[in-house]
RNA sequence: GCGGGCGUGGCGGAACGGCAGACGCGCUGGACUUAGGAUCCAGUGGGUAUCCCCCGUGCGGGUUCAAAUCCCGCCGCCCGCACCA
């Protein structure tokens, strides 16, 4: 009988769906594993990366399960989005949600003929108004506690999407997305307060010992914690002071120049009556227009302009002149920096070119003094203080926190720690979204939209242009409504949300998909959460991860879970390349998942991207290599085909010890067992389980060439039955075909994971290795158990090892039990 | 510039500080066959005096009885951040 995969494949996916195999109760006794691979955006079709980012946790789950846990294993759609809007622009004929629905539909049936073990009750999409209903009453939650608020701010406009986006959107200064270059708008959007929650999101990392140190120290680098000083300066003849945030207090007396941001509020005062006034007005021009990627690109050489103001320096009382520069950003700090030129190596360059004075104000320790003259490049290091009036001798360490407090005490200036991130921009322009649930009433002002009235649906008809105006702004239905306050006109805010608010929280949802009574239902939630194992790519680093670790604080604080961390464990899997680069239809490189399946069968495929390479580095697509698959899976079939007459084994109490053979073969069964198990369950390690499966079915054959009257039926019954279920994660359709056919009536994705007995795996003679002066010189089969002592004198009596060390001077001699003896001579 | 990762045969990749190259691909030879792009068997890091020895994990040092692995300094590639005061 021939392995046909396309006729096993499909009989054991239907049988599977009509026994609800993967159907898995929310309450159990056994111990729960909630195993969560990054729902895809319905794009089309399924691609490589997909593939094998759901093959990693297919096996997961499946072993898990095996190993006697209650599995989650859900699937679903983050479904809103750009792509389906613009397929609507572009094509005219296709409302964006039959084009997302017919993705689904595609994928949903390619992701069943791979055989992932997903409980698809459990499904949803997150533009359904069933579960969009709920990603507006969250918002409603953040907009009650004051973590949801409009405001005009410099925003970064993709004029490509014709939308805003997020900071962590912006990638050196381009669309993440389609990378296009992004500009500047002044817009009155909606953020989410993330900035309140940066501390915790911060300090909880260390709690994630689960996580790779990489997406830790991203988060870390993006969160960006400093410590500082914000101090004040006050203006020559105007009643007014500019705040600065320094970390770098210790060199408060070597200031020479203060820089304002661009756009700092304060600049149009310093100019009034200025000669100066239309020249820096020019220049500020000037610099607002520059693309976000000129200006913020550090090739870019530090322009400045003198405002013609001066303040004075809280400590020295020293005239400091005033600029305004193109290297200060408005949103970090207090949007104004002073200038230390000595001790700053921007300063430097600024002052540089500027011809400001340069004053030394931190000394090396072990040099005799630091000219002006000399420096080429501003000292940043530690010190001793000097020029620094009371403060002279101080170490520079210690000089920061006497600087402080004495700023502290005379009301100069207070301590604060800053964070670099920003609030979370959550505006789109766009209708492929979750509609924002507030209205402005001519009234009353602006105001949430009652939980009563949620969902605020998605109309249907409306106009897909892209004018840089959400289309919801042109639907008449849509737009006007009644004030829920005062009963009279009102219209809808018709920005939409961020489609990452939708796939913060749908981990959550996946355990109670159609509750309606809450966003989840809590009990579900609490036995679930957190997820145990969370699987996705890099990518999503500091986007996806770093918002869902938001909302999980958030929903932590008002009572709705009672995590406070998402996710435990997270595996960040690497690309899928071909020829050296990203899959890409620019690059012509694209394999299509499809084409494989057809071709080779799922369980090959599967196979094959999880052999090529471990989970987190990146894989290089190789034709021959998932021929290589396929060739090991038609060796299976033929293995355990063959004819052992496995039905008619009892798998009772063996008679006797098995010898020779049949006990080497034994032995192989349980260390195999034992590697696997470790290499799938705990380090993840697919590819050298599969190695260790392949070295037992070459063993196995050559076990089939001894004559039959040699062998012992349950040894090889013991052998073969492993095999196949400690494949059945990777390979689930030709296992249980294989299963079957070896006469076992239920299916081996509901078997025990396999066992080794430890007495078993121990071999009674081993291959140590003779080096001398620590080079191989010889091999020697001795029993296993010698100690240290036994083993030194049997190879020191070894009359070949005699022979090498003839006429040497032993001078010490080690030895590693089990493994080997290395004698240095001189 | 800063941060992280990676450099091992012809290729993908294995190796708790202890036999470098498991497993797979490719290649070579053989068997079976009308045929083989199926299957099975054997070989396969380089050098070489070819069952003997030498050299070999990006390069240069170091620690150690012993280093692909640990430490220091370079080089190359990939990823992330990017004037954050």
């Amino acid at each position: 009988m021939k392995y046909n995969f396309q006729e096993i494949e499909r009989k054991w996916q239907e049988r599977w769906e009509k026994d609800e195999l993967y159907t898995v109760p929310d309450f159990s006794p056994s111990p729960k594993y909630y195993c969560l691979e990054m729902f895809p955006y319905p794009s089309g079709k399924l691609h490589m990366g997909h593939m094998r980012n759901y093959a990693i946790g297919d096996v997961i789950a499946r072993s898990k399960t095996m190993q006697g846990y209650n599995v989650l294993h859900p699937m679903g759609w983050d479904a809103f989005g750009l792509p389906a809007e613009n397929a609507a622009i572009k094509h005219g004929n296709i409302h964006p949600a039959d084009w997302t629905m017919e993705n689904i539909n595609t994928m949903r049936q390619q992701l069943k003929q791979l055989g992932f073990s997903y409980d698809w009750r459990r499904e949803f999409a997150t533009c359904h108004p069933g579960y969009y209903k709920w990603t507006q009453w969250l918002f409603l939650q953040f907009y009650h506690r004051g973590l949801a608020y409009k405001k005009k701010a410099a925003v970064n406009w993709c004029p490509s999407c014709a939308t805003v986006l997020a900071n962590e959107q912006v990638k050196e200064g381009v669309c993440e997305r389609c990378k296009h270059e992004v500009e500047k708008r002044e817009l009155a959007q909606w953020f989410l307060k993330i900035t309140a929650y940066a501390k915790r999101l911060l300090d909880d990392l260390r709690q994630l010992k689960g996580w790779p140190d990489k997406v830790k120290i991203m988060q870390e680098h993006w969160i960006g914690r400093s410590e500082g000083v914000k101090i004040k300066f006050k203006v020559e003849e105007l009643a007014e002071e500019i705040e600065v945030f320094t970390t770098r207090p210790d060199t408060l007396f070597g200031v020479t120049y203060l820089v304002l941001a661009p756009e700092h509020p304060l600049v149009e005062k310093l100019l009034a009556g200025k000669e100066q006034a239309e020249a820096v007005c020019s220049f500020i021009r000037r610099v607002r227009n520059l693309s976000e990627i000129m200006r913020t690109a550090t090739t870019v050489e530090k322009e400045g302009i003198f405002t013609g103001a001066y303040c004075l320096n809280p400590l020295s009382q020293e005239q400091i002149p005033i600029y305004v520069a193109n290297y200060v950003l408005l949103e970090y700090g207090t949007g104004a920096v002073m200038g230390v030129p000595a001790h700053d190596q921007r300063d430097f360059e600024f002052a540089h070119k500027y011809k400001l004075p340069v004053k030394v104000v931190i000394q090396p320790v072990n040099l005799k003094g630091t000219e002006v003259d000399s420096l080429t490049a501003a000292y940043l290091d530690e010190g001793v203080m000097v020029n620094s009036g009371p403060f002279n001798g101080l170490p520079s360490e210690k000089g920061k926190k006497a600087i402080s407090e004495y700023l502290e005490v005379k009301g100069l200036g207070c301590r604060q720690v800053n964070y670099r991130l920003r609030d979370w921009l959550i505006s789109r322009q766009r209708y492929w979204g979750a509609p924002i649930p507030v209205v402005y009433c001519t009234k009353c002002g602006q105001l949430p939209v009652p939980e009563k009235d949620l969902p605020v649906l998605l109309p249907r008809k409306v106009a897909f242009k892209p004018t840089g105006q959400s289309p919801l702004a042109d639907c008449a239905e849509f737009l006007h409504t009644t004030c829920p306050k005062c009963g009279g006109p009102a219209q809808r805010e018709t920005d939409t949300m961020d489609t990452f608010i939708c796939s913060s929280w749908y981990y959550y949802r996946f355990t109670c998909p159609r509750e309606e009574k809450g966003p989840w239902d809590k009990k579900k939630v609490d036995v679930w959460l957190p997820v145990d194992q969370y699987i996705g790519g890099v990518e999503h680093a500091i986007l996806h991860l770093l918002y869902a670790r938001f909302f999980t604080k958030f929903l932590y604080d008002i009572g709705l879970i009672s995590n406070t961390e998402p996710f435990t464990n997270m595996l960040t899997q690497g690309m899928v390349l071909k020829d050296g680069a990203k899959m890409s239809k620019s690059k012509g490189n694209v394999v299509s998942p499809e084409e494989m399946i057809n071709a080779y069968g799922a369980d090959t495929v599967r196979l094959f991207v999880l052999f090529a390479a471990p989970p987190e580095r990146d894989l290089e697509w190789s034709e021959q290599g998932v021929e290589g698959c396929s060739r090991f899976l038609n060796r299976v079939w033929r293995l355990v085909t063959a004819k052992w007459d496995l039905q008619n084994i009892s798998s009772g109490k063996r008679k006797a010890e098995p010898k020779g053979i049949n006990q080497t073969i034994r032995r192989l069964t349980h260390q195999t067992i034992k590697k696997v198990t470790e290499d799938t369950t705990q380090r993840f390690n697919f590819n050298t389980a599969l190695s260790t499966i392949m070295e037992l079915v070459n063993a196995l054959y050559q076990y089939k060439e001894v004559p039959e009257t040699d062998r012992e039926p349950e040894v090889a019954k013991e052998a073969l039955e492993s095999v196949l279920l400690l494949l059945a994660p990777f390979a689930p359709h030709i296992t249980e075909e294989l299963w079957e056919l070896t006469g076992h009536q239920e299916s081996i994705h509901k078997q025990a994971w396999p066992t080794y007995d430890p007495t078993l795996i121990v071999e009674d003679e081993i291959t140590i290795v003779v080096q001398v002066n620590g080079r191989v010189k010889e091999r020697m089969l001795v029993p296993a158990n010698l100690s240290a002592n036994q083993m030194q004198e049997r190879v020191l009596a070894h009359p070949r090892v005699q022979q090498i060390i003839a006429g040497k001077e032993i001078n010490k001699v080690i030895p590693v039990p089990g493994k080997l003896v290395n004698i240095v001579v001189k």
